[in-house]
DNA sequence: CTGAAAGCGCTAACAG
DNA sequence: CTGTTAGCGCTTTCAG
């Protein structure tokens, strides 16, 4: 590979002129300016990216940090953040941190190492100490994503999850819904969290409290709503409706109404959180509340490109809001069996 | 930071000793070993990336190019490539090519500037001539995964796309299915090609041909899916399965095909392609060819790292296996109607 | 406007 | 076993 040294030689120049004409930073006079760039073109050469990272102490390199690099939801995240960064003129390296404070901890070390300039996490932990300690140390600037916060971050964008899941359990409530089942993710997650305090916002709105509808902790997999909503239907069968942590399992939930013969939404509402890809292709398509996930990357990367800048930035965090996408999941209350008709109208009632 | 020779002045002993005891390599006695690595843990010491790499070319970041990251096929291979990577203690950068030939090249020309190790490339197109050149000069070792062949590759792992293919064809042709429809993907992927191939080497099995089915070409997609199975029901209605090219496009058929009251597999089956995530949440549960995309990722990772230690590469080409998934949408052809009645032994019959 | 010079932090011979 | 030495390719003052 040729070097600068090899296009200063073969234009005439000394390497500084070189040097200039590429960072486009100080004068170079036309003469000079042609001749480099006709050896540059001739040689076919590229500036040694470690060279001129070690001298500048810049790698042009954003490390990313989500819990699992292979799911669809973090790779639209991935995909939002690497788009950015691109146009940039940056790269991103990812790493899994598998909600594991030990993995997330590593894959911090492993990005630092790599000289991130610049780093985005989607954290499910709190940072470990040592490792809060060796990125200050670094004074590498990080934006968080969504999960949990982060004491080092500059900036913080934040997936609306209470407006979410609030404007959510509103749909069920206005749709006549009373006896809710809310079957929550694992309680490892902030935005299980998250998620209740806007539940509980809108049963607030209808003079309820969260003792009034059921809620069972799990974790965000099919196998739980599955299993959760086989019980449901032996233990609680007055239930109408059923809130999904996410649509993983809202998925499974579904396979088990099936499985009982229930029609949704007929007998039985069904309301998601996150809009998968798999959403949509459910029978009867999920209604279900869409997290904006490839915004989110893009915001965050923005951010950070903006403080690597230099700029000032103007909002430290940055909610981005969901939206409610309507499908044929959930339906109002129908008040024809005896059962649903006796308790239909008791507002109060658990 | 802490560099180096901060390490060594704690220590008490030269630069030198203190990189041949991080490398691992050379003889450090017990005593300067001791004092060294209480230094390095006293001064939390990490060796810069950048410097080391300007050194010894070598950057330890493995360079991927896959279609779109963003998608759920893709993050998978993302997820495989990475986790083995990391095993040995390499990172990842993946761009995304956008099955474009220029977007290609502007990925494989970035992934070249980070000075990545190793390159592995799921491509679309044929290399630019001009990036192939810059690919052989920079002496990067390539591996290929399905997608576009790639001269430079020293090593191709590809997804047995004709034997699945061959496999899900001969699944309908032994339920009895002899008006079957081939919604295939774009023209411009070999995987297309590939799995046309297996498909008119079951209908060879059967004493058929190509000439024997319904062909129509559009794009992996789950529009096109829904289109052409619509168009499909009203031009071909004897049709009694149709193979989707993937199970995007079977998606749509299966949109259509309920739009227009057909129940699967009853009276229509229904074969897909890949496995992706959707497929089992379809109802019904769709019944598809596997590819083990993310052992593909571990699999080319693996063939990478062992060139990258110089070991012969033993099998330059490694073809992974598909699998058969059978869920539901793939029933016996029901021989009820009058019409299915008189055209079920047709075998000959367009 | 341009060149000379001085490293960035690390590694790898090569002598001790 | 250890220190010295000489750069890897590039950027950036600082004088011209």
């Amino acid at each position: 590979m040729a070097t600068i040294t090899d296009v200063s030689k073969k234009a005439g120049v000394s390497r500084s002129t070189v040097s200039r004409l590429i960072a486009g930073n100080g004068y170079v006079s036309d003469e000079a300016r042609k001749a480099v760039e006709a050896a540059i073109q001739e040689l076919g050469y590229r500036p040694n990216t470690m060279a001129r990272g070690l001298r500048s102490n810049r790698s042009d390199i954003i490390g990313g940090v989500v819990v699992n690099v292979s799911s669809p939801f973090y790779a639209q995240m991935i995909g939002g953040m690497q788009e950015t960064a691109r146009s940039a003129g940056k790269s991103i390296i990812v790493a899994s941190g598998y909600a594991d404070r030990d993995e997330e901890a590593h894959a911090i070390i492993e990005l630092l190492d790599r000289a991130c300039d610049g780093l985005i996490l989607y954290l499910e932990n709190a940072l470990r100490d040592d490792v809060l300690e060796i990125v200050a140390r670094s004074k590498t600037p990080v934006v968080t994503v969504g999960g949990n916060e982060c004491p080092p971050a500059r900036a913080r964008v934040t997936i609306d999850n209470a407006t979410g899941a609030e404007a959510g359990m509103r749909l069920l409530l206005e749709a006549g819904h009373r006896h809710i089942a809310y079957l929550s993710g694992g309680t490892i997650y902030r935005d299980t969290y998250e998620r209740l305090s806007g539940i509980d916002a809108a049963l607030a709105g209808f003079g309820l409290s969260r003792d009034d509808i059921y809620v069972e902790h799990g974790s965000f997999s099919e196998t739980f709503g599955q299993q959760a909503t086989a019980r449901l239907l032996i233990e609680r069968p007055q239930t109408t409706a059923i809130f999904a942590g996410d649509d993983d399992v809202a998925a499974g939930a579904l396979l088990a109404l099936k499985g009982a013969g229930k029609r949704v939404p007929e007998e039985i509402s069904l309301l998601g959180f996150d809009d998968n890809f798999h959403a949509r292709h459910l029978t009867p398509g999920l209604t279900t509340v869409r997290q904006p996930v490839d915004e989110a990357g893009r915001v965050a990367t923005r951010l950070l490109l903006s403080i690597l800048d230099g700029e000032p930035v103007a909002t430290p965090i940055i909610t981005i809001p969901t939206e409610l996408i309507m499908r044929q999941s959930v339906g109002p209350v129908r008040s024809l069996s005896p059962t649903s008709r006796t308790v239909a109208p008791a507002l109060t009632a658990s």
